[in-house]
RNA sequence: GACCGGGUAGCUCAGUGGUAGAGCAGCGCACUUUUAAUGCGCGGGCCGCGGGUUCGAUCCCCGCCCUGGUCACCA
């Protein structure tokens, strides 16, 4: 790495990659409450406590030593009161009663004064009020900096990531390492600092992998030497080296030289217990990332599935296809939408729930085959499987219908699950679910039918769920809440999610819903109450919703009218009339079959994952 | 929305109506193959926020904020 020779300027920025990430939620055709939102809270740093209030805090050491700038001549870089020795801790302890009163006193005084203000919004980079840990690596940063250390270098030129040094070398044993003399030249993050005066051990981290590196003083150049005395754990380094093996057999770095990358200014959490606190984890997910490996793996699997469904259709035939996130009229799906304006047009705009409508525009224009994979939004409530934005796939095949769909979908998470996963067998929670073809079948009555009678041991009739009476009966048989307004087939759907939803483990096709809560889809040619529509229940939840898709346009609109009654009735939740989605069936759209699988609730699956949380990389959370 | 749990040092967690604790992390010293290094010494806390009760509250009471879970609402 030659010194500072390898470091040099003008590089273009890093592109910052989009990527696709999401939640799962009820697909086409459900819908969430949303809960409250908007509450602000006053939060920020303490400022400084003016001297009146200060007290006898102000005469504690400690004070003194963060009121003050770390004094770097002391090779500790840690400043002791004027005496020259620190105040014994029982000092502390006993001086402390007595701010404690003051501090409730300053802080009723300055709320008299200042009128009960919140305090100013946190200002992060005070020094004040920092801890010492803060201060200790700001100050080892200024060394560096007085050393002629680049600290914040443009460019280096690592060979090698740890992973690859892991995954090329990590069979070869101590003699051959030692006949090869590899040279190598990797960076990474300092997760782990072991000295012993002479002999130091570093362990560096590309996010993937880890590899220790050795540090002898009798290796190094002098500069390189002070670098490595004045790291901090969670620091940026590249290093130069040879690889060996330690006497307990650790693949190493010999280092010869070391870069310093960049700085951790702030404290890391612990290398044992890492980072567990959930809330910490989401809300600042790097910080998950640096100290918990399997974070990385979840969303590395996320990646190669996002990939591999990609390939899967586009070998198909299938095009890929971005359509409107932002749209005038919010349809393809039973949910509340995410409003905004637009200010040039003065117009409000929704973020899209569904990319449904658009993408059978396109069959219309004669894209036979056309797929999406993007983020939809909806304005509903959160739970461990329902993030505010989410990630869907959404394809539609012409000249199919839903019975093609089910084969294409086991195929498709077939072969997802071996491309992403590993197996088609996957572990999740208690149970081990197998995505191998052929998948159960069950029409969404019968599922219903089966278990109310096995819930109230007796024979349930078929014809009872096709009756609003004797299905609301039956509801109320098994204290399941409906309304006035749910017809048979509202009805049936709500005992199906109460009794049936949760016990389908193994991947299982429901299969004919009534046409009552499926508005675009396609009504059996036998049987108008009940459309060609599946969904594919996976672990408990909802993975995928398809249906042979309606393309009469006069049936179109008398569905969109039917759901501006029911939106006049109070289901804000009903689908909106778009007209010109009613004018492209005009013009015709070939018989195609369409579907949408949750691509978070996928990967919820292939990871074992319990929370949609956990497979998003920044969920929302309410502001701090 | 209801109920239950959590919020204490940078992290992981104990704890108590009477001067706040541990482990890791940090600082100092020692140590030439460690790997949760070790040993000795040291520093670090608005105990989530605001009220109340009390001589005294981190602890008890009330309210609020954030958060995990369960349920409900929704479909």
């Amino acid at each position: 790495m030659g010194g500072g020779a390898s470091l040099d300027a003008g590089r273009p920025a890093d592109v910052l990659a989009a990527r696709p990430r999401g939640g799962g939620r009820p697909l086409r055709g459900a819908a969430r409450l949303c809960g409250t939102a908007c509450r602000w809270r006053r939060r920020g740093r303490r400022r400084p406590r003016p001297d009146h209030c200060r007290g006898r805090r102000a005469l504690a050491s400690r004070t003194h030593e963060r009121a003050g700038s770390p004094h770097p001549a002391a090779g500790g870089l840690r400043v002791r009161p004027p005496g020259g020795h620190p105040v014994a801790r029982g000092h502390q302890r006993g001086a402390r009663a007595g701010p404690h009163l003051q501090r409730r006193r300053c802080r009723a005084l300055h709320q008299r004064r200042a009128g009960c203000r919140p305090p100013p919004p946190s200002t992060r980079m005070t020094t004040t009020q920092e801890s010492d840990q803060i201060l200790q690596r700001r100050a080892n940063l200024e060394e560096l900096r007085k050393l002629g250390v680049p600290v914040y270098p443009h460019r280096f030129d690592p060979q090698a990531a740890a992973a690859d040094l892991v995954q090329a070398h990590g069979d070869k044993g101590a003699d051959v390492l030692e006949a090869a003399q590899i040279t190598t030249r990797t960076a990474g993050r300092v997760l782990a600092i072991r000295g012993f005066g002479k002999a130091n051990f570093l362990v560096l981290s590309d996010g993937r992998s880890r590899i220790q590196v050795y540090i002898r003083e009798d290796s190094l150049s002098p500069r390189d030497f002070r670098i490595y005395k004045l790291l901090d754990f969670g620091d940026w380094i590249g290093v130069e080296g040879r690889l060996f093996r330690t006497k307990t057999n650790e693949l190493t770095i010999w280092a010869s030289q070391i870069e310093f990358l960049a700085k951790c200014l702030l404290p890391l959490p612990e290398k044992w217990h890492g980072l567990t606190d959930i809330e910490t984890r989401y809300r600042q997910r790097y910080l998950d990332l640096i100290v918990n490996p399997d974070v990385r793996r979840v969303f590395e699997i996320r990646s190669r599935v996002v990939a591999a469904v990609r390939e899967f259709l586009t070998r198909r035939g299938f095009l890929e296809v971005e359509t409107p996130m932002m749209q005038s009229i919010p349809g393809g799906a039973l949910a509340r939408p995410f409003v905004t304006h637009h200010n040039a047009l003065d117009i409000p705009l929704y973020m899209r729930v569904a990319p449904e409508l658009y993408l059978k525009r396109l069959t219309v224009g004669g894209i036979e085959r056309v797929f999406e994979i993007n983020r939809n939004f909806r304005n509903e409530g959160m739970s461990a499987q329902h993030n505010p934005e989410f990630t869907m796939l959404e394809f539609y095949w012409a000249y199919a219908d839903y019975l093609d769909l089910m084969g294409l979908t086991e195929e498709l998470l077939g072969d997802v699950a071996r491309q992403a996963a590993g197996a088609e067998v996957v572990p999740y929670g208690d149970h081990t679910v197998s995505l191998t073809p052929p998948f159960r079948r069950v029409s969404l009555r019968e599922a219903v039918r089966a278990a109310a009678s096995a819930r109230l041991n007796r024979v349930v009739d078929p014809g009872e769920l096709r009756s609003r009476d004797r299905a609301a009966g039956l509801a109320s048989e098994l204290d399941v809440a409906v309304t006035p307004a749910m017809g048979a087939g509202a009805v049936t759907m709500k005992l199906f999610e109460h009794l049936c939803e949760g016990d389908l483990v193994q991947p299982t096709f429901v299969y004919d819903f009534p046409t009552e809560v499926s508005p675009l889809s396609k009504q059996k040619a036998d049987d108008p109450e009940t459309v060609e529509r599946f969904e594919l229940y996976v672990a408990g939840f909802e993975l995928a919703n398809a249906f042979s898709e309606l393309n009469d346009p006069a049936e179109q609109q008398r569905r969109f009218e039917e759901q501006l009654r029911q939106r006049a009735g109070g289901d804000d939740e009903a689908h909106a009339m778009d007209e010109d989605y009613v004018r492209a069936l005009e013009y015709g759209m070939p018989p195609a079959a369409g579907e949408g699988i949750g691509i978070d609730r996928l990967i919820m699956l292939l990871t074992n994952s319990h929370s949609i949380r956990d497979v998003i990389l920044f969920p929302l959370m309410r502001p701090k």
